[in-house]
DNA sequence: CTTAAAACCTAGTAACCCGATAGGGTAATT
DNA sequence: AATTACCCTATCGGGTTACTAGGTTTTAAG
């Protein structure tokens, strides 16, 4: 399941891309028009802004806006960000891998070889998925 | 993420359909030989029979013992019986469909856009994946 | 007929995470 | 100087997860 942390993070960037305009959006314009609580939005925009996201710029007129491209933002980044491992199970995971407590060898894990499958063919559709492919 | 009960759930089933004689194989058996802990599988595999995936038989030398042939069995039925949806969102879920309270119109929405590509591409494998193409 | 072995059933629980809220602090712009 | 909006911390209720405890029922074997 995705989180709402997730979800709400993707639907918001999509909404900065679709205005693409110099300006910044405020989280209270973004919040009101996707219908997300804007302190918990407030929290997410932050974090995708320590993550090199966002840019952001304080004070009147201020807010939130792009700082690549939306067409070079992979929807792999935005979810690994915000919600982890894109694996299903931590064992098969590229970027969170854990052994897993019960297993003693992999390779002979019904699950592993069947959530391998699984995370490639994720992965092949959140890679080819960029910002600029959802607005 | 895969919770812990699924899993164990698709190795209890495999282990059971490696072995194919015609003998039950008992919960301790299982739990021992993949590290589960023997209440819990108790309970996963309860829920099992009672889908139609197991049969069982009780007392001494009882166990648990498939009902149909592995190659019968996909792994979209085991996963939706023990893990629920497969989707990542409610509103692309085509068993358990729920819609969003945030969203207005579905069609318009960027994450709904990409959660259907990754649902499909999920099914293709759970739907070719049967038990037995894990043994 | 007794005993042991196994599935079955009902509860409960500790730990954890998620979504949201509250309340303010800080920085930048007018 | 005032306003605006970003930034940070802390907390909290509710739900789920993973597991445990303890007992009941059924069956096979001695």
């Amino acid at each position: 399941m995705l989180s709402k942390k997730t979800k709400y993070g993707i639907k918001a960037l999509t909404y900065i891309a679709r205005l693409d305009n110099t300006s910044p959006v405020q989280v209270g314009t973004i919040a009101e028009s996707e219908n997300i609580s804007h302190k918990f939005l407030e929290s997410i925009l932050l974090t995708l802004r320590k993550s090199g996201f966002l840019g952001a710029k304080k004070g009147k007129g201020g807010g939130y806006y792009l700082l690549k491209d939306a067409s070079e933002i992979k929807m792999t980044d935005i979810i690994r960000t915000l919600e982890g491992p894109i694996a299903m199970v931590p064992c098969v995971s590229l970027n969170y891998y854990e052994k897993c407590d019960d297993c003693p060898d992999e390779n002979a894990c019904s699950v592993h070889k069947l959530m391998i499958q699984v995370r490639d063919n994720t992965l092949k559709v959140l890679r080819n998925n960029t910002l600029a492919d959802l607005v």
